[in-house]
RNA sequence: GUGACCGUAGCUCAACUGGUUAGAGCACCGGGUUGUGAUCCCGGGGGUUGGGGGUUCGAGUCCCCUCGGUCACCCCA
């Protein structure tokens, strides 16, 4: 093979086309019927974009683009959204109307190595509001998250939403006794503590001023979980009094939006990105396979960072990879999802692909999607396998009656034939209209 | 970027301790059985054994490099 794909790139044949199509279209379905509106922008962005958040900690893993004239290294191939938007938002901030509620569907790439779950081109699904101080905003992006869950069959006992608080979260460690300036390191020793080996645990925590008694509860706070609904129990037995309304708020939208099973609270749920202010979940699959599924949070800071006024901001992205992988592992991703044909005409003697190439036209005209074989065979058991071969929902089979207007449809699900009239098809084609 | 394992046809695999022109099934394409999705029969396209170099009379097989895949780390969408 003289030519590859790049490294941790896809190609789409019709049939990987297809399942993307499948997915995509479930993304647009559900972000629509939430109230959200599609957007892009550009694949390559200036290099700078991604320098403002958090001291360009993304611009290392951007692939570079060089304008072929200047040389000079100034655009990167976008390794994630949230900048576009940002900017998108920015730009237009004193136009829009409040709340903003965007969707899209970019490919996103970044030059690490491939594994599991992870390559270097994805597509992933944004979803975010932007503007709405109120928790319902947060309770909603969720909202739509459980919602496409649902919609590719996934149900609570497949994949659960993680909500954490980084406030909550900080309330914690600052009761243990981390001071306030430390707080983030905190967070990223939260975030790997299942990554690392428990002595690096504890020396990382002792650094922190977390030792003994106060490591043992750092360490269980980290590993609770409970129920969404059960937040009293978490104030229990966290023993915090104050500042738990962002997640008393949540608590009860999500109760109201009938998404409860589905959520649990964990105060390990951290998030790497340093901009996120609030809220931060991310859905995984119930016994911890695959990577998770989506990620997301509040980050009412980062408008402000480019260049807009300060406004509130929350929401997630999901990548086609682990949700595939998440299907596919329960048996719930189709096998082909391919456009279903109408129809095959098939021919049913001598001389008849005048007739077939009339009929597909005029077919087609009305919509339908036909197809016909290219064959010269006449054997009728051959034309039927190419036929289901194409996952057509019927066969038309024409012969010389089809000057009285009469041909043979055949079921291809079921097997059973009759003969109809040739000017009722479009009707009848159309009424099972699979697809 | 670091580490481990793995590369023979589109897929699953075969080829004795290195030994003729690298095979088979499935898939794909064409044809036959005058035929309604099956079965069966015939034929066909496909591989510089991922690529390059080395050892050898001789390499798919042994060695090195490289590319790619998989998984983990790093990091996170």
């Amino acid at each position: 093979m003289e030519f590859q794909a790049p490294k941790g790139t896809r190609d789409f044949y019709p049939k990987q086309m297809a399942w993307q199509n499948f997915l995509f279209d479930a993304w647009r379905r559900v972000s629509i019927r939430n109230g959200f509106e599609q957007i892009d922008g550009p694949v390559i962005e200036l290099l700078d974009l991604y320098q403002i958040k958090s001291g360009g900690e993304m611009v290392g893993q951007a692939f570079r683009v060089r304008h072929p004239e200047t040389e000079d290294e100034q655009f990167a191939i976008r390794p994630e959204f949230t900048p576009t938007l940002a900017r998108m938002v920015a730009e237009q901030a004193n136009t829009l109307p409040k709340p903003i509620k965007w969707f899209s569907i970019p490919n996103v790439c970044r030059a690490e190595r491939p594994q599991r779950g992870r390559l270097r081109e994805h597509w992933q699904w944004n979803l975010d509001i932007i503007g709405l101080d109120s928790m319902t905003a947060d309770a909603e992006a969720i909202f739509a998250a459980v919602d496409l869950m649902q919609e590719l069959g996934l149900g609570p006992e497949h994949v659960r939403v993680k909500i954490s608080h980084r406030q909550t979260i900080g309330h914690v460690l600052s009761k243990l006794g981390v001071a306030d300036d430390k707080m983030v390191n905190a967070f990223e020793l939260l975030d790997k503590r299942d990554k690392i080996e428990a002595q690096a645990f504890s020396q990382g925590a002792s650094k922190l001023g977390l030792d003994g008694d106060r490591l043992d509860r750092f360490d269980q706070t980290c590993r609770m979980k409970y129920a969404a609904g059960q937040l009293h129990l978490l104030r229990q037995q966290i023993g915090i009094e104050e500042n738990l309304e962002d997640l008393e708020d949540l608590d009860e939208k999500l109760t109201a939006f009938g998404i409860a099973p589905w959520c649990e609270y964990d105060l390990g749920i951290v998030r790497g990105f340093a901009y996120y202010t609030g809220t931060v979940f991310e859905i995984h699959e119930t016994s911890g396979a695959e990577r998770a599924i989506a990620g997301g949070g509040r980050y009412d800071n980062l408008i402000e960072l480019f260049g807009g006024p300060k406004m509130s901001a929350v929401g997630f992205g999901m990548g086609d990879v682990v949700i595939s992988l998440v299907l596919a592992d329960k048996g719930l991703k189709p096998e082909d999802v391919s456009p279903r044909p109408h129809a095959f005409i098939i021919p049913e003697g001598d001389d008849m692909t005048g007739q077939v190439t009339q009929l597909a036209g005029q077919l087609r005209q009305q919509g339908l999607h036909i197809r016909f074989s290219y064959k010269s065979t006449r054997n009728m058991g051959k034309l039927l396998k190419e036929a289901d071969a194409a996952h057509a929902r019927y066969a038309v089979i024409i012969n010389d009656q089809i000057q009285q207007d009469l041909v043979n449809l055949k079921d291809l699900d079921s097997g059973t034939q009759s003969q109809v009239n040739a000017s009722q098809l479009p009707d009848l084609l159309q009424a099972n209209n699979t697809g």
